[in-house]
This record gives structure tokens, C-alpha cells and sequence, in this order.
DNA sequence: CTGACTGCAAAGGGTTTGCAGTGCT
DNA sequence: AGCACTGCAAACCCTTTGCAGTCAG
């Protein structure tokens, strides 16, 4: 790793400090050693892979304590998750072009097209990763039916 | 619902029928009715919601039948779902605006950044489903790693 | 000290699979 | 008639929860 990732790394760690001081949150040797697992992962690991990167730092340690921190470090805003929270598979009958408002809430899903959206100036180095099939854009927010039930 | 949408719903059982009898798989009631509950939804509902659609058109019909359908449609490229298949939750500890690479093959997900996708131009109607609180890209393809297992 | 946190084990919810009966082609 | 498809029930996997002991502040 760069003497840069290392850096920020430290940096997060850091601000995971405060903000557990700051919210009254137990600074344990477990959570520090989950969060630490995920900030220095490029990847987007699930608990699993959490869990088998911190059994050599943490031999007794449970899944569902990974689980309960992360979901922590969530509420704290120092770490967010990729696609829907924990739903169920959602199904989508519209293969043509099209970009998707998720509620954040509650999980509703509606379509909108975008001419503009459509056709993005993709990264070139994005192929370093791979073949590019296609992009579309997600928009997060709260729907109109959640923010009634505020 | 409007004359077009009825029509688009029409077009896309007529597709329906066609990928079936070109790849043999049999054209049933249960199958007839589950796509057509998918096609003319506007949301991008789970195997429950459908279940529950259907029910009144097929009061026998089993989940797992629906679950079977949704995945051959899903393998006759008439569907497509939110989101990874049925992975478990994966965790970002990058709190900065970012995008993501997502390979369909395996999951893999990877970030990278762009001054020019952090600002898209949200079409103004989007507004209408409710609040935005941000928007990201989301790039769909196959990594080198899958493709090297080819 | 004391309440928050952990580990264990068992429950929970969504999804998948094996099997025997059914119905399309 | 043959073989894919369906419904049922049980299995499966990921995730969450209740509880008693433990530890940070």
C-alpha cells in the first residue's frame, strides 16, 4: 500500500475516533479493528470477508458483532453501503436505457430517462478494470410517501 | 394506465412469446401472467409484490414458481434486476463522491473518481418522486478476472 | 462501578432445491 | 406420450435478536 492510502487510512481512523467520542460510542478493540479492515479495502467487502480479514487480529470474534459495527459506523455516516440496504431482489421490465431515483427510506424504485444521462463521458481508465457493457445513473433521496410519514 | 403504456406492455409480451418459442421454453398460464404483472408495473417490485399481484389471475401459483420465472426471464434478457443478484450487503468506507465499477460476472465492485460525473444534470422532474440527496454513476461490465475464466 | 458491548446460539426472512404430480407441445 | 413445468415442503444462506457474561469509561 502508498504511503498515500496509508495516510488516509490514518485519517479515517482518526475521524472515527472522534466521532465515537463524540456520540458517546465505546471505542473497542473489535470496532477498531473492523473499521480498520474496511478503510484500507479497495474492494467493497460484505461481512464475511470482514470477518475472515480481522481473525488474525481477532481470533474470537463473531459475525454478528461485525454486523452490529458496521451498521454503526453506517448510522455514523462513516461508512455506506452499496445498493439497497437489505431488500429483497427487485426486478426491472425495462431493458431499454434508463437511470432509477432510489427512496433511501424505504427502498421504492422508479425509472426516468435522460438523453443526456444516456450517453456519459466514462473515465478511460475505467477499462482498466474491465469491458464496459453499459452505465446508468442512481439518484438517492427520500421518496414523497416517506417524507409525509416523517 | 394510458393507450401507450398498454401498448408497450403488449409489445413486450409479444417479445415474450417470441424469445420462447425461439428457445424452446414452454409459454404456460403462470408464466403468461407473471410477465405480464412485471411488464405493466411502473415500480421495480420483489418476487412478494408480484406473488401478490398475480394471486387474483392464479390463486394456486407458488412463490418459488415466481422465483423460477423471474430468472428465466431474467436469462432470456427480457428482465433485469436492481442491484446485485442476491449477494449479501457490501460495505464503501469511502464517504467522498465516487462512482462505481460493478462486474456482473462475480460482484467485483471498484471505485473511481470524475469531476464530470459528480455533477450530472438531474432532470428536474426527478424531483417529483421526492428529495435528492446525491447521485452517482454506476458502470456495468464483465472485470479481467471473469473474463480471463472465460 | 455500570451501562454499553461481546459472543453464543437460536430465530428470522428471503430464496433455492428435491420430489412427485401435472399439463404443454 | 414425453418431458418440461408446477406446487409443496424442507433446506439454505445471510442477517438479526435474546441473553448472560465482560469491558471501556
Amino acid at each position: 500500500m502508498s504511503k498515500n492510502e496509508t495516510s488516509e487510512v490514518e485519517s479515517r481512523l482518526e475521524r472515527f475516533k472522534a466521532a465515537a467520542k463524540d456520540s458517546g460510542v465505546k471505542l473497542t478493540h473489535q470496532r477498531l479493528e473492523i473499521f480498520r479492515e474496511i478503510a484500507s479495502s479497495h474492494e467493497h467487502p460484505d461481512a464475511e470477508t470482514i470477518f475472515r480479514g480481522v481473525q488474525p487480529r481477532l481470533p474470537t470474534v463473531s459475525l454478528d458483532t461485525i454486523y452490529r459495527t458496521l451498521w454503526m459506523l453506517n448510522n455514523l455516516g462513516l461508512i455506506s453501503t452499496l445498493g439497497p440496504r437489505r431488500d429483497s431482489v427487485r426486478f426491472d421490465a425495462n431493458v431499454a436505457p434508463h437511470h432509477h431515483y432510489v427512496c433511501v427510506r424505504c427502498g421504492l424504485a422508479r425509472d426516468f430517462d435522460s438523453a443526456d444521462l444516456n450517453a456519459l463521458p466514462i473515465p478511460p481508465r475505467v477499462k482498466d478494470f474491465g469491458s464496459v457493457i453499459g452505465s446508468h445513473v442512481e439518484v438517492r433521496g427520500v421518496c414523497n410517501g416517506c417524507a409525509a410519514t416523517t
